[in-house]
DNA sequence: GAATGCATTTTATGCTCATAATATGTGATC
DNA sequence: GATCACATATTATGAGCATAAAATGCATTC
């Protein structure tokens, strides 16, 4: 009857701000600050600091606002719970990824057929039609209906994938105004360290998949140049529905963290090209794709 | 009241077939033939054909079809006509457009607030609100409205634009699956040569940006490569707007296909790397970028 | 037997209205 | 002086219905 809320969503935001800001039990959450943060009013902002006061995390005071009960690293259960209640949104999104990559669903579609099929109402639906569109692997006809294009399920697809990535990322690092950015540097060394001290065997698939795709944007931003950084993120949106079919070889992590931290030790070692080379066979690798000798 | 009907836009799409085609005087057009050319049904190229009998380009014969009534070749007149009222949604992106880059639109807006300027029913916004969105210029804010991106008024912007281009067009061509296509050569050469030979003075602005992107998009087509295409593809789009803005300098256009043909000469002699040198230059040369020595 | 012409079915858009969520203005509180 | 609490205004979604356009099935014609 209603749009669903932003809430669950901003309540997930919130544990992460804390988290990534490493705040301490008795900090104050001003709303407007999270608002701003957030890109939306306080009104969803305060109903996610309800919901959040109901888990315990967070307790209100009269006429003062919200506070941390908790310390942002002892957050990951409220994380998990936040996590799981979150858009319903994406939640059809992966259905059809799901049911078009296992061939359930036929290449041409109409509007009418998707919503009987998904039980969902065209507003919602659209809004999803138009995201997968945007990520090229549906496309609208000229008269009535849609047409699945190929872009997930070929073998070929996948191949000019990883050559693509290859490419961009390279070639952004060689651009004159590629700059590492300390700060981004910092982070990621912590994330790739703890990926390697442990993390490869007992982290979510998504999460390992999320350091992995973090680290090759964070690279890219370097190069301050947004349409590189947007045809990375772009494909990174791709892949992940594809290698979410895929179980993860484990085994093969600690050699990737191993090359990403060399990466960054190359870059800050002022050895730029030869960072740029091997970045590149880095990702041909990842993709299993031989490279040719010219 | 109904949706906006396809046929106008059809029309121009048959009369485009019979130019491409070389079609002559007689020749039949059988509608299942051109219904699968456009992804449509018969009934849309039915009324389409129906409306090109009345302005005298076909005729029609009981019970055997439509048969043209014009050679190919001298039907400009038919398809500026039919140019000029095709799509509506057409027109309403050019005015978002404009107005975003005079300035006159502020960067945050509600569905509501660009229906009552536009006075467009939602579902119409909608669409092409989307389709901006594909494009990089305006995003959906997580709670109620849209924000237009800098991507189209930023003079940095529009020479990451021009170095994103140089960098993927040039990779693209030295791609191991990069093979040039006889045809699209053929056909490149043919429309370069014409605008060499006077076109730059006669051709319209759309048609001459119209040439140049072709040409750029068949040479990336040669890699094979969908991901390199897309992008180009996509910036392409992202750059007419802007260029529309700008009178062209139709003294530099001599240039301009002179090095096309070149590039085309030097891949047929099989000197492919030069040819890619001396893309990525043309291009950056084209947006007045430095070319950095490193 | 391929393509048309016509009849029928299906589809997408536009409109109106109800409603929950989001956004925002203003006085109260620390 | 910043932040909150509350009241109010605005916004986007959903549902139902009417309608023109698009899709499709089938007899007819060449």
């Amino acid at each position: 009857m209603a749009r669903n809320s932003l809430s669950p969503q901003i309540s997930a935001n919130i544990v992460e701000f804390v988290k990534a800001n490493n705040m301490r039990k008795g900090q104050h959450l001003p709303l407007q600050m999270l608002a701003d943060t957030f890109r939306v009013s306080r009104a969803p902002v305060l109903s996610a600091l309800q919901s959040l006061e109901a888990l315990g995390v967070v307790r209100a005071e009269a006429n003062r606002g919200y506070f941390l009960e908790i310390d942002g690293d002892a957050l990951d259960a409220a994380k998990r719970g936040a996590d799981r209640e979150s858009d319903g949104d994406e939640a059809l999104y992966f259905r059809i990824a799901e049911d078009r990559l296992a061939g359930k669903l036929p290449e041409r579609m109409s509007e009418n057929e998707l919503m009987r099929l998904y039980d969902v109402p065209r507003t919602r639906l659209l809004k999803i039609l138009h995201r997968i569109a945007d990520e090229g692997w549906i496309e609208r006809l000229p008269g009535n209906g849609w047409c699945f294009r190929q872009t997930l399920t070929s073998r070929q697809s996948y191949e000019d994938g990883y050559v693509f990535r290859a490419v961009i990322e390279q070639q952004a690092m060689l651009l004159p105004t590629f700059e590492p950015d300390p700060e981004g540097f910092r982070r990621a060394r912590e994330v790739q360290a703890a990926l390697r001290d442990g993390g490869y065997e007992s982290w979510s698939r998504a999460e390992i998949f999320k350091a992995n795709n973090d680290f090759h944007e964070m690279l890219v931003a370097c190069s301050r140049n947004e349409f590189f950084l947007d045809s990375v993120k772009r494909i990174n949106r791709l892949r992940r529905l594809i290698e979410y079919q895929i179980t993860i070889d484990r085994s093969r992590l600690p050699k990737q963290t191993a090359e990403h931290l060399h990466i960054l030790d190359l870059l800050e070692a002022g050895r730029r090209t030869e960072a740029a080379a091997f970045l590149y066979t880095h990702i041909m690798g990842a993709g299993r794709i031989k490279v040719p000798q010219i």
